[in-house]
DNA sequence: CGCCTCATTTATATCGTTTCAAATTGCGTA
DNA sequence: TACGCAATTTGAAACGATATAAATGAGGCG
């Protein structure tokens, strides 16, 4: 079956037809849509009347042509791993928030081994979106940077050293301070951490997190080469696998999402080692399904849903006018159990 | 800092500059543009060369207004449950075919308690794409019945039975079927698989198929309580301990996620059984990670981005004028160690 | 030499909305 | 009666592209 250009009933309304029906002219039903006080209250609740009857519904293209506005927001998400992401619950998050805001959500993926300033470079030369939203920033992100210049509204997921930006960001530093504490209050003395990419910002906070807490502890760390995101698990097992062949391996793990928390169970356990007796974990958890996992993990959770929806929200602001310094947020981690 | 209207290098180009700067109409320089071979070879190729040096980019707002067309696909997202979905896997392959293609994806996530055919009218009546791809389809699906009635092209992630549409669905009927002839193997006797809910249609397929293998092998076949897909691990859980604590319980389990199987492991584990010993399980993976999960589990693969990136060029070669008909897949299981 | 044809190019209308500046109306007041 | 002023409404011009129909020019041919 082909599907026919359209169907459905009749020409889809427009301002003319309402203005046909009214005997107002165009202009008028315009303004006395969008609330214009210089319209007389009957007459706007005339028009609107009869554009709810019709089922009249301003046409996005007609609208983003003269407004030059897109009524668009843009996810650029980073090319996909073989990763449990949670690109899926950030992504919900930011839809929810979208949703009842005439904004839309449209998503481009960046990927693997091209320049990850392309499809930002992109969105904002042919004006694809009114304001974007994008992860693992660097210290001195160039796409950062870029937006700054062109006075683009953007938020990123992680903070940079460029400044004057809206984001939002986990607070590692915390995060790992808390786990080296758990693992040190468990008597193990010799705490190892799983470091995500040094080049994100993110794993630099975390990884000054852990210097300062496993100094404050009084025990000692030891930080292994890190992963690469895009290629994780295997990478990460083997890693471990290998650490713990040495003399004096790690009693203490944190691993800083699930995948490092499985692929460190499953090394420790090959190993012929037993957690709780031999080492223990602490790991970030963003996934409630994650309760089930056996043995059980000492967790701190993350709440991604949650920060996708700060960060729409903190761009819809943005893009409303409001000042981006006021929109920098530092999500505390959640203790958990 | 508050962002500018809008930065860069001067006025956006438009075929009015290509126009002025050349000499031509701008009707020539739109013709031209798009290959029309009514333009002479030389004004085409000058033209092209002026356009690529201005970086010259039509602009999509005017291009929709004037021809009807959107150049976007929608993707309607069911609403996220507390699940290790597979919706950012999807979406990533989605968004890999799209990318080359001059379309966009946008992405609409329906409410929980709100009415699924919601998004669809919307995107449907105000123009919001050119064709959808939603999932999760009953076998009477109202949104596809919409669809069809209004001749808007589309896609489902799963068959239904109002027939003549394009749709990808993977072999649910051969997964029940690989993992009951597995259990057999493995001499259990017993086997129960953990259903999803009844009302999709790749439940139905799956417990068809379960049944007939059961049958086939001559073994007990059970299927117990189907859980909510938006509120999984904890009921999965609950549902599994119960069985365990009658009389007989199973001695073989199918997962259909994994989900279902991280639950599965920890119930069994929980009730002092042990898995190898005592039971077994099969579940359909869709992410590799799960290889490091620990026991082992006898796994069915099912590609989750190649299914995202098969609707989309389905979508993409409908809205071209494909027949429906001729994009149906279904996709096989791939067996696995 | 003039007419016809073919190959190119162009003028113009249009898509549906917003907005500027001007026009209309009602009405109290000089 | 005419005037000024405020309150409403309106006409027309954009925004940037495409499509239709008409115009232009160069040759070819009788």
């Amino acid at each position: 079956m082909r599907h026919e250009s359209r169907a459905g009933a009749g020409p889809r309304p427009t301002l003319r037809s309402i203005s046909k029906m009214t005997g107002l002219a165009v202009a008028t039903v315009s303004r006395a849509l969008s609330g214009d006080p210089k319209i007389a209250l009957r007459t706007r609740e005339r028009v609107a009347r009869v554009a709810e009857a019709i089922g009249y519904v301003p046409d996005p293209a007609a609208k983003r042509l003269r407004t030059g506005r897109t009524s668009v927001i843009a996810l650029v998400l980073d090319p996909h791993g073989e990763i449990i992401d949670f690109s899926g619950s950030m992504i919900s998050g930011i839809a929810e928030v979208v949703r009842d805001t005439g904004y839309h959500l449209t998503l481009t993926q960046s990927q693997i081994g091209e320049d990850p300033m392309l499809p930002i470079r992109r969105i904002v030369r042919n004006r694809l979106a009114d304001g974007l939203i994008f992860a693992r920033t660097e210290p001195r992100d160039p796409r950062v940077a870029f937006l700054l210049e062109a006075g683009f509204p953007f938020v990123t997921h992680g903070r940079t050293k460029l400044g004057r930006h809206a984001w939002l960001d986990h607070d590692n530093d915390a995060f790992a301070e808390i786990a080296v504490r758990r693992l040190a209050e468990k008597k193990r003395r010799r705490i190892s951490i799983i470091p995500p990419p040094r080049r994100y910002s993110f794993a630099e906070h975390m990884l000054s997190g852990f210097d300062r807490a496993v100094r404050a502890a009084g025990v000692a760390g030891e930080t292994p080469e890190d992963y690469d995101l895009n290629s994780v698990s295997g990478e990460i097992y083997d890693g471990i696998a290998r650490r713990l062949a040495l003399p004096n391996p790690p009693d203490g793990w944190i691993c800083p999402g699930e995948i490092a928390a499985i692929a460190a169970c499953a090394a420790i356990g090959d190993a012929g080692l037993a957690l709780g007796r031999d080492a223990d974990l602490v790991a970030k958890q963003t996934n409630p399904v994650f309760d089930l996992f056996r043995p059980r993990i000492d967790t701190v959770h993350e709440d991604i849903p949650g920060a996708g929806a700060g960060m729409a929200r903190a761009l819809l602001a943005l893009i409303g006018g409001a000042d981006a310094e006021e929109l920098q947020v530092l999500q505390a981690p959640v203790p958990g159990f």
